[in-house]
DNA sequence: AGTCTATGGTTGCAAAATGGAACCTGTCAA
DNA sequence: TTGACAGGTTCCATTTTGCAACCATAGACT
């Protein structure tokens, strides 16, 4: 399969990867919400080739993550900045960022911290459930069937393809016999 | 600047994703913690060559986020799975499904939950403070230097690129003048 | 008037990554 | 001895990428 046919799987993890998945788009977000938010800025602070910014700019203002905004009505120049959606990834650059600083970092520690404005401290970004507080990790949560799958594989509408993806949640779920 | 020198920079984002930043690689890790393991397996699930899973797993292993298990011994079959660096990216698939699930769902719904064991509620996983523990959203926390950058700025050990790449930090901290 | 610079691109081309299919290897089972 | 299965490797055509050169617009400088 063609990675560009990926998002029209059954899936928030690959729909999610269609748009920000691929080399580079993930770092241009990251530079928009450290406000670098012009074209040049973002292409020389990521050593990015002016070819794939531009491509790349264009996929997430048609993904709407990013819009245009006009900052120099003379120049006709834009910056690029984050809509609602776009905002939302910052949970995942959080994540991302907490995970290498634990496993990739060197000696000197982290590049950079976050400090919580509310309670002033220096936050390390914590998984927490919802509906109880307590922190949450891979092995304290189980992999259910969701309204999205359970209700297409009663309709028959699930692809071949995506009843392979969810093997392992089937598993789990009794739905399959291995 | 070629993608596979971006894990040079002093930045944890761009380090880790020199790991599982590109094309299908989060998506194997995503198999893997649905128990899919076997590399027919996950090359049938997701529907990529056997060529490329071949070269991602070698990359994975190499990383030390996966590891080979042997499961037969007559036919010297091993399965992949992941070691403590790589369970510990479960909370980047767990942001990532929350974002698809919020922004790209059909009327479905979402097509996976998370249960929480211990409190048996239907998790939405959110990021807290490990400070206090109130939730964390981008615009509650501050972007600082960290002593990674601090350090080796006051040592002049940054790249031309690294100052670049935390233009953004900087200004907020007050380091360079825009 | 002519040149220079800054920003934000587009175009063209060679090199690298990818998808697809065919092929290989070891073990067993019919 | 033919076939199947798991887990690859090899080969080639197609895509994607990096790099360099070029273009357009609006001033600013000489």
């Amino acid at each position: 399969m063609r990675w560009d046919q990926i998002n029209h799987q059954t899936c928030s993890i690959s729909r999610s990867l269609a748009i920000f998945g691929d080399t580079w788009t993930l770092l241009i977000i990251r530079q928009i919400f450290m406000r670098i938010r012009r074209f040049s800025d973002i292409q020389q602070s990521l050593g990015i080739t002016k070819h794939r910014l531009t491509d790349r700019l264009n996929r997430l203002i048609e993904a709407e993550v990013i819009y245009k905004s006009l900052y120099d009505e003379k120049y006709q120049r834009y910056e690029y900045r984050l809509t609602e959606k776009g905002l939302d990834i910052s949970p995942i650059l959080m994540t991302i960022t907490m995970w290498g600083d634990k496993w990739l970092a060197d000696a000197d520690g982290a590049p950079v911290e976050y400090v919580h404005k509310q309670c002033g401290h220096n936050a390390k970004p914590v998984l927490a459930c919802s509906a109880c507080g307590e922190s949450l990790s891979a092995r304290d949560a189980e992999l259910h069937l969701g309204p999205g799958i359970a209700q297409k594989l009663e309709r028959g509408q699930l692809s071949e393809l995506d009843i392979k993806l969810y093997q392992g949640a089937f598993f789990t779920a009794g739905a399959v016999k291995k």
